[in-house]
DNA sequence: ACCGATTGGTGATGGGGAACACACATCAGA
DNA sequence: TCTGATGTGTGTTCCCCATCACCAATCGGT
C-alpha cells in the first residue's frame, strides 16, 4: 500500500475512458457527481481571489492557469492537461483560488463542488490519495517555476530553460526534437517573466545560433546540449 | 466534518504541549513514532534533491526553507516556525526534497520516517487531513511568494511587501509595529531576490523617508499605510 | 478575397540594480 | 584587549532588459 501512495502521477494524463486513473469504484462516483460541460476558448473557470467553492477537471482540453500582480502584469504558473484536477489545494483548505484558470481550446471540464469533494474523499481513500498526490505534485511544480524564474536572471537562461522543459514533455514523441508551438510570444514571456519584445529578440539570437530552427508553428530543437550549455552559464 | 477540514491553519503554530494540534490519540501515536532531537544553529535537516525519506516536525525553534540555482545563488523560501512540518508534500509523492532545510537557532525537531508517516495517515484520518491542510497551505504560499517576487519588478515594492507581511505576522504582538529583526540583510535579500547592498540601500532610503526606524536590532515602522503606498505604485 | 485584429520583428532609449571595491562597525573567542 | 570573521554603508561602473514607437506579417471571420 505504501508503494501504492508513492506510486508515478505523471501518468494520470492518459485517461483512457475511465475518469482519470481511478479505480472504477471511485472513478463512477466521480461520474455521478461531477457536471461535466464544455467550454470555448477563453473561457474562466474561475479567478484568483475568488472564494474556492470547486474543483475543475480537465477532461479534455488545456487549461492556462496563471497568477497577476496589481499592476496588471500577468505570469502563467504552468499549462494544465487532460486528467488533471484544478483548484484543489484551495478547495481542500478552504481559501480562496491562488490562480486564475482560464481554456486555451474549447475543453470539456468536470466541475465537482467542494462539499461533494470532500464527502467522496471521506468515502474513498482512494481519492483521498490521488487529491494529495495532485496537491504535492503543484506545490513540487511551483517550486521548480520559482528557482527557476528567480535563480537565473538573464533572460536566455530562463528562456532556454523553458524549452528543455517543453523537450522533456515532449520524450516520448515519434520525433523528440520537433513539436508545435501553440504559445505566443507574449505567452512565453508570461511563462518566463519578461516582455514579449525580448522573447522575439531571444528567439532571433537562438536561430542566428542555430540552437532551434522553426518553420510555421513547429519548433525544432537540433541539439539540446547546446541549450542546455546556456543555462549553467 | 466539512467544516473541520475547512478548519484554519495558521492557529496551529501555539503547541501547547500536545503534539501540534492533533487530538491526543493521534499526538500519542506520533509521540511514540517519532525521534525528537536537539539540534544546533546551522543544522542541516535535509537539502534540496535529495531522495525524501522522512518528515521533520519543528517542536522549538525556527527553520529556514531555501532553494538554491546552480550558480550558488539562494532564495529563502520560508521561516518554518514551532508546530510545522517540514518536507510534507515530498515525502507524501515519495520525490525528492524541493528546498533545503536549515536551522536557524538551537532547535527541537521530531524525524518520522516516511513508511511511518504513510502508516499512521492510513491509521488515523485526522493525520491525513492535517498532512493536506498542511501541503496546501505551503503550496498557497509559495504561490504568494511568486506573486510578490514576480510582479514588482521595483527592489523597493518587494521589500515593502515583506515588511508588511512581517506586521502582519506580528499583529498580536504588545507593540505590533515594533519587532526584532532577525535576519541579516544578507537573508533580506534572498527573501526578496535582490543583492545585499540593495538592501542596504533601501534600508537607508526607507529611515530618510521615515518609513522605518531602527534601534539595535529592534525595527519600528511608524505608519504601515505609507509603506504600503509603495506596493501599488 | 477582403479588412480589422492579433501577433511578430526591430531600433532607440533610459533606468534599475548587480557587481566590484573599500572602509567601518560589531562581535566572539583566544 | 587584540584579532579575525561577519555584517553593514556607500560610491562607481556597466549591462541587461522594460518600454516606447512603428511597421510587417499572419490570422480569422463575414
Amino acid at each position: 500500500m505504501a508503494t501504492h501512495i508513492v506510486s508515478n502521477i505523471e501518468k494520470v494524463a492518459s485517461a483512457d475512458k475511465t475518469f482519470c486513473d481511478l479505480p472504477p469504484a471511485v472513478a463512477e462516483a466521480l461520474e455521478r457527481e461531477a457536471i461535466t460541460t464544455t467550454y470555448p476558448t477563453g473561457a474562466v473557470l474561475f479567478s484568483e481571489g475568488q472564494a474556492a467553492r470547486a474543483v475543475f477537471i480537465v477532461r479534455r482540453g488545456r487549461v492556462k492557469l496563471s497568477i497577476c500582480g496589481s499592476d496588471g502584469r500577468t505570469l502563467i504558473l504552468r499549462m494544465v492537461e487532460t486528467g488533471c484536477p484544478l483548484g484543489v489545494a484551495s478547495v481542500v483548505s478552504g481559501r480562496q483560488y491562488e490562480a486564475t484558470a482560464e481554456t486555451q481550446e474549447p475543453s470539456e471540464i468536470s466541475f465537482l463542488r467542494q462539499s461533494d469533494l470532500l464527502r467522496l474523499m471521506r468515502a474513498h481513500g482512494e481519492l483521498a490519495l490521488w487529491v494529495t498526490q495532485h496537491i504535492s505534485a503543484d506545490y513540487a511544480s511551483t517550486c521548480r517555476e520559482i528557482r527557476d524564474l528567480i535563480l537565473s536572471d538573464s533572460a536566455s537562461e530562463k528562456l532556454a530553460r523553458l524549452l528543455v522543459g517543453w523537450l522533456d514533455q515532449n520524450a516520448e514523441a515519434r520525433n523528440p526534437s520537433q513539436m508545435k508551438l501553440a504559445l505566443t510570444h507574449e505567452e512565453i514571456g508570461q511563462m518566463i517573466g519578461t516582455s514579449r519584445e525580448t522573447v522575439s529578440r531571444l528567439f532571433a539570437g537562438f536561430k542566428k545560433q542555430h540552437l532551434i530552427r522553426q518553420s510555421g508553428s513547429t519548433l525544432v530543437i537540433p541539439n539540446r546540449v547546446a541549450l542546455e550549455s546556456l543555462i549553467t552559464a
